[in-house]
DNA sequence: AACGTGTCAACTGTCGACAGTTGGCAGATT
DNA sequence: AATCTGCCAACTGTCGACAGTTGACACGTT
């Protein structure tokens, strides 16, 4: 019983989701340069598919390209922070205020249970995960139903995970965070656009806040 | 007195342009597939920076990638077009808040400039040309000073103008959505943000209906 | 006549090798 | 000793050729 597809993926698919893995977990550390003969030895392919797979992550936002010198993982100043959170709070604002006007009975039964587990969680004395948190952005662009929308706003939390990576979260703003999202779920489920919009702008603006306190401790 | 650089662009940057033109101006029409060997050939260079290129505006959104079979020009359904306005709306919206709050004077004269040069333009008897309403929108988002919203908002420009390549406009739109600019450029005077908003997203809105009867008609 | 099967051409995916460019180092000069 | 010049190794950019897959056509079967 061999799969249907011989290959489930093209050798630079697969390229790509390795690559991402290891940028975004910090294997290859920000700054640092990525040298095409080495990691394609590394994974065992030629540079055509490797290229290929640098390529597609610069577009993603997750390398940065110099000609005739090669693909870096880029370092976070403040004010790439700033400009990239004004970029997540128009298109997260906007997906908030759909999600509240279109919004299906099972779509608010999802976000309450991802409420509710993150709250489990923190009461059992376990920190606020952050996959609860991604969980909980991705079930709330889905209630929104705006494809291109959410789309655009995957690419940015992973750019948000690549800053993110070396930070340590502290409780005060676990408990903050899942605040909002709590306020958020209800708004939603009010049908009300405007407070939905109004939430998920002030929920952005703090998570913003707090990196760049984190950032720069 | 050669070129500093020997090469400007590499061939595959070289191709992205080419490609580019070639797509947005229909020369390539939606739903045609772009043969690799053809094109490389036809182009003067090898498959390799051709297989960039076209992996390069893939990721902008101006060619669709089907593993195996080739990329294809994207042609637009009523659905693609609503979500697709659905992002620019929210990356708008954003920009013109920005811009009313950030504008410079200089920023205002600019916006001005632009308005009032469509206004003669009109009243010569010539069509408002969308050269003018790109640059209407590229000077607010200059404005705006948030760079990742402006360069979502230019490759999403793109995707519009893609499906836009084979209507014609109608007068009546094409005074409304000046009139629609005129009061944009008094919100943001005025640092106005909610109004700058609520403005672009009613005028987006109206462009948005009035590609979908042309898509229709 | 309709359906299933085998074959085939065209195209994409991949590879290894060559050419051009960049940044740095060694040596010569002042 | 400091600076400038020329060379060099490493790497990216590019090319042509091979391998694997896909969709379609022709053929045989029921």
């Amino acid at each position: 019983m061999t799969p249907p597809t011989p290959l489930h993926l093209s050798l630079a698919g697969q390229a790509v989701d390795v690559l991402r893995e290891q940028v975004l977990t910090g294997e290859i550390p920000p700054g640092s340069r990525v040298n095409e003969v080495e990691v394609a030895q590394q994974l065992g392919i030629s540079r055509g598919p490797l290229r290929e797979a640098i390529r597609h992550l610069a577009s993603e936002g997750l390398l940065t390209l110099v000609p005739h010198r090669g693909a870096f993982v880029p370092d976070a100043t403040p004010e790439d922070v700033k400009a990239l959170f004004e970029l997540r709070t128009a298109l997260e604002c906007a997906a908030a205020e759909h999600a509240a006007s279109r919004r299906t009975d099972v779509d608010l039964v999802r976000l309450q249970d991802v409420c509710a587990e993150s709250r489990r969680n923190y009461r059992a004395g376990q920190p606020f995960p952050y996959r609860l948190d991604l969980a909980f952005h991705q079930t709330l662009l889905d209630a929104a139903r705006s494809p291109y929308i959410a789309e655009q706003v995957r690419l940015v939390q992973q750019r948000v995970v690549l800053l993110r990576s070396s930070l340590e979260d502290d409780p005060p703003h676990q408990h903050a965070s899942m605040d909002d999202h709590d306020e958020l779920v209800r708004a939603i489920a009010d049908g009300d656009a405007a407070k939905a919009g109004a939430v998920m702008r002030r929920h952005l603006s703090r998570v913003c806040a707090q990196m760049l306190t984190s950032l720069t401790h």
